[in-house]
RNA sequence: GGGAGUGUGGCGGAAUGGUAGACGCUGCGGACUUAAAAUCCGCUGUUGGUAAAACGACGUGGGGGUUCAAGUCCCCCCACUCCCA
């Protein structure tokens, strides 16, 4: 017998067999209950990395686990297959965008059948094949039809080099074009945009639903939208019939104005501007134009800011105070315009003193001095001074009536503002999905009627990186009659951001061939929502806020009757490898070249290396191919190596040394098992069992126990693995492998294996005789009368110190523990001369004296 | 600056307020072998003590507190990570 088993053969097996008997697909019947289990899909880039697998082993567990469970499970794959990669390998080596792409998906495909994923490949989707695109236009024409889609002007990241729009990460952190290296600049497009907006306050108020997100999921998406309730007012134009309108949390701090700020690309900036003011004025906005938002708003960054020369009136206290404008406040948010109070506000008190601008102190603490001069801004509530009518109010209920009386005289109201914006989709890139609509010179924007979708991709296209999009230069794809009127009119050659082709797929796999329609209303309200959703936490907030916003406007418009899409939400952490760095010349340096890993030096330089784990990238050469693993260990030893590594939601450290371990374990599965398979035990169980006998099955329900409640729990993977080996212990350490016991065990131990290892598994399992598949076998059910005990250790403790451990008779009294507890031969010096206070016990767990010197 | 989280042996990690370190890795010692691989057995927090034991002290980032009992609950501090600014 081979001392090792070969996971190879075995793996390869039995993935073609149950690819041939079906049993991955999704069953019709509806009797049992649902499991939706869902991984998020991967962009096709052609190779699996070990994130990927890590994140859909997790959800093949569960969904092995759901299916033995009892429970109809969907658990599907598709790509998400539009993006920048394919158009750059078109550009450098100019193969076709959808070429390339299929050809990844292919090859990816095949990685992720290895690993065993018990994945219905039946309903698998692209979202770059026609028969999804075609539905994520109709999609975006529901939007349209709602009043959710609309155009409007707003500035993309311009190269004036190759004359082409940049997505943001195609520029660096200086603000650089990637291919061309030039400067960035900002310029006005007009793209369309979804009023997300619209959902702000129930994307807000849906969190509270979502009980089986982490926490801090909820509390990212909470900032992202960033409610904050205030008041809208309006100061206005000295010597013109303009206002300027402003946001503030802040109302009861009105009196403390000292000037309002317009960003620079207000409207009203150039009608307030004094003419000799113009000058530096324009100059100012033309260098803001060329500063990223990100740069603009930059804490660590000094504001800068000029008067205009225009002034407006405070109408609270009809003072006038300058008109200014800064970087920092930004035109697309809010009204575009802020109040500027230095004293309660942080960012205005250093605006205000870099800037000479006066400081005037309207909220003093309790028994301050309102004529103190402020080191900082004092932005705590407090008593309102220097305030009008409104002197001597606690600031906190000042803001109510400072809004009342805006109301009621008209210059202002109470308002909700959200930090979230409308979602700007428009791309001008070709490997995108095209947004259907058509532009006509009379009819205006005329969406693509829905018998001519999907609005397919040319293929006819050239990619040079330069100039505008390469759908905009394809006169014949571009020039079209209007759907409307007839006339010539011109196709939109704009593609939709990728982050919505991805709002919907879980959607689509409920009703993954349907070509009559995005999905059966039936279909998608049956399987959703997902009840196990598991992904990256880079997705924590655009992803997963879009995904939600789709679900409810979809609601809205009655294709479905749900408000959340995904019910419980796991982030699995990254998956590390170890690097090496140099610390003189700041190189990475590969493991294989790290000659004693104890004492690494860099085998250029001699320089000792500093060593760590990090995510893994080609460029720190501390990749792990998984290829490679499965190669040499297969896909079950990989599988559990991942799940037992870490917690799912931690970052997990791949260590060679520890991937070895995980095969060793399965090959003490494989020979403990193969005993029985040689020796086969036949018999029936006596009604009464021997000591050995009891103490297995103990630990056989034990493991049932334990490892069923990790698993319909938090998902705790490593230590539901620690469990198997727990039993797999006690096989091979009990003296009773005759026993039907010992029979019991074994299969026991399988089923509970059969999530995490397959394929063993499986193939243990055929071994042993069964013809049907481990896989549609029963969850072993738990006996709680195999866990009962006869003895129990007992703890015995002198004033919380353990002091011994007894053997007590599980069914012992209060009273008898006490005694038992005092007959101890090890706590009785420690209670000689003393008087016992109290004496605790906690029964089945310990007796402890509280004591006291006589 | 605001918010969230983490901190336990040489390492990854376990511990409903009740035996801290399960399970695994590493390391060391041993068995088997001509030898190696594979496999099996034992030990492996620090420290005192002993010929070896027995036995004891300390120990969950630091300091305080609540409790018969704290890794776990409360307060303060430190370090690191992530998100937002």
């Amino acid at each position: 017998m081979e001392s090792r088993y070969q996971a190879d053969a075995i793996e390869s097996k039995w993935q073609q067999h149950w690819a041939s008997a079906g049993l991955d697909q999704t069953p019709d019947q509806t009797e049992q209950p649902k499991f939706y289990a869902l991984s998020m899909f991967p962009y096709p880039s052609g190779n699996l990395h070990m994130g990927h697998v890590r994140n859909y082993v997790i959800t093949d567990v569960i969904a092995r686990l759901k299916r033995m469970q009892g429970y109809r499970v969907l658990h599907p794959m598709g790509w998400d297959a539009f993006g920048l990669p394919a158009e750059n390998a078109a550009i450098d080596r100019g193969v076709a965008p959808a070429q390339w792409t299929h050809q990844n998906i292919a090859q990816m495909r095949q990685q992720l059948q290895e690993l065993g994923l018990s994945l219905d490949w039946q309903r698998e989707v692209a979202t770059c094949f026609p028969d999804y695109y075609k539905w994520t236009q109709w999609l975006f024409l529901q939007f349209y039809a709602a009043g959710l889609a609309y155009q409007k002007e707003a500035a993309v990241n311009w190269d004036p080099i190759d004359q082409t729009v940049l997505a943001n990460e195609q520029v660096d952190s200086e603000g650089k074009s990637w291919r061309s290296g030039a400067i960035v600049e900002r310029k006005l497009l007009r793209q369309w945009f979804l009023k997300i907006t619209d959902y702000a306050e129930e994307l807000l108020q849906d969190l509270d639903k979502l009980s089986g997100w982490p926490d801090r999921v909820k509390t990212m998406q909470a900032n992202w939208i960033g409610k904050s309730v205030g008041a809208y007012l309006e100061f206005p134009v000295v010597g013109m019939d303009e206002k300027v309108a402003v946001f503030t949390t802040r109302p009861d701090t009105v009196y403390g104005v000292t000037y309002v700020v317009l960003a620079p690309e207000h409207p009203l900036t150039p009608k307030v501007t004094t003419s000799d003011r113009a000058e530096a004025v324009d100059a100012f906005i033309a260098e803001v134009s060329q500063t990223s938002e990100q740069e603009r708003t930059a804490e660590d960054k000094p504001k800068r800011g000029i008067p205009t020369g225009g002034m407006v009136v405070n109408p609270f206290n009809g003072e006038a105070v300058p008109i200014l404008i800064a970087d920092y406040v930004l035109y697309e948010y809010g009204t575009g315009a802020v109040m500027g109070v230095p004293a309660h506000d942080a960012r205005d008190f250093k605006f205000a003193t870099q800037n000479q601008m006066p400081i005037k102190t309207v909220i003093i603490p309790e028994g301050g001095d309102a004529d103190a001069t402020l080191e900082a801004a004092y932005t705590e509530p407090g008593i309102m001074v220097n305030s009008g009518d409104f002197d001597g109010i606690p600031s906190t209920e000042g803001k109510q009536k400072i809004i009342e009386h805006a109301e009621t005289q008209n210059y202002g109201k109470a308002r909700v503002q959200y930090r979230l914006r409308d979602w700007l989709i428009s791309r001008q890139r070709y490997w995108g999905c095209p947004i259907p609509v058509i532009h006509c010179p009379s009819c205006g924007t005329v969406p693509v009627p829905d018998e001519q979708l999907p609005v397919e991709l040319p293929s006819n296209v050239e990619f040079s990186g330069r100039g505008p999009s390469p759908l905009a230069k394809l006169d014949d794809w571009v020039n079209v009659p209007c759907p409307s009127c007839g006339e010539p009119a011109k196709r939109e050659t704009d593609t939709m951001d990728t982050f919505i082709d991805s709002s919907w797929y879980f959607l689509r796999y409920t009703d993954a061939q349907n070509t009559g329609q995005a999905f059966e209303r039936d279909r998608v309200n049956d399987w959703m929502a997902v009840d196990q959703y598991v992904g990256g936490i880079e997705h924590a907030i655009l992803h997963l806020l879009y995904s939600r916003f789709f679900t409810k406007v979809l609601r809205d418009r009655g294709l479905l009757n749900f408000d959340e899409p995904f019910s419980r939400l796991l982030t699995q952490g990254m998956v590390q490898g170890i690097t090496y760095k140099n610390p003189v010349t700041n190189k990475y340096v590969a493991p294989a070249d790290v000659a004693d890993p104890e004492n690494p030096v860099d085998p250029a330089t001699g320089d000792a290396l500093e060593v760590f784990y990090e995510k893994m990238s080609k460029s720190k050469y501390n990749g792990v191919d998984p290829k490679a693993v499965l190669g040499k260990y297969g896909a079950d030893t990989a599988r559990m190596f991942i799940l037992f590594k870490a917690p799912p939601e931690k970052d997990l450290e791949w260590d060679d040394a520890d991937v070895e371990g995980q095969f060793r374990f399965l090959n003490r599965v494989w020979r403990v098992v193969q005993g029985v398979i040689e020796q086969p035990i036949t018999g029936e169980t006596p009604d009464k069992l021997s000591k050995p006998e009891k103490d297995l099955r103990r630990a056989i329900h034990t493991a049932i126990k334990e490892i069923t409640e990790d698993l319909d729990g938090d998902y705790q993977f490593n230590t539901a693995v620690s469990e198997l080996m727990k039993l797999n212990n006690a096989l091979t350490d009990a003296k009773c492998t005759n026993s039907p016991v010992y029979q019991e065990g074994i299969e026991t131990l399988l089923k509970l294996l059969a999530p995490f290892a397959p394929h063993l598994a499986e193939e243990l399992w055929s071994q042993l005789g069964h013809s049907d598949s481990i896989h549609q076998a029963a969850w072993p059910v738990l006996d709680e009368s195999a866990l009962v005990v006869d003895e129990i250790p007992l703890v015995v403790q002198i004033m919380g110190k353990k002091r011994d451990v007894i053997q007590v008779p599980a069914s012992a009294s209060k009273a008898e523990l006490e005694a038992l507890a005092r007959g101890s031969e090890k706590v009785q010096p420690y209670l000689e001369g003393t008087e016992v206070k109290k004496v605790i016990v906690v029964p089945g767990k310990l007796v402890n004296f509280v004591v006291a010197k006589k």
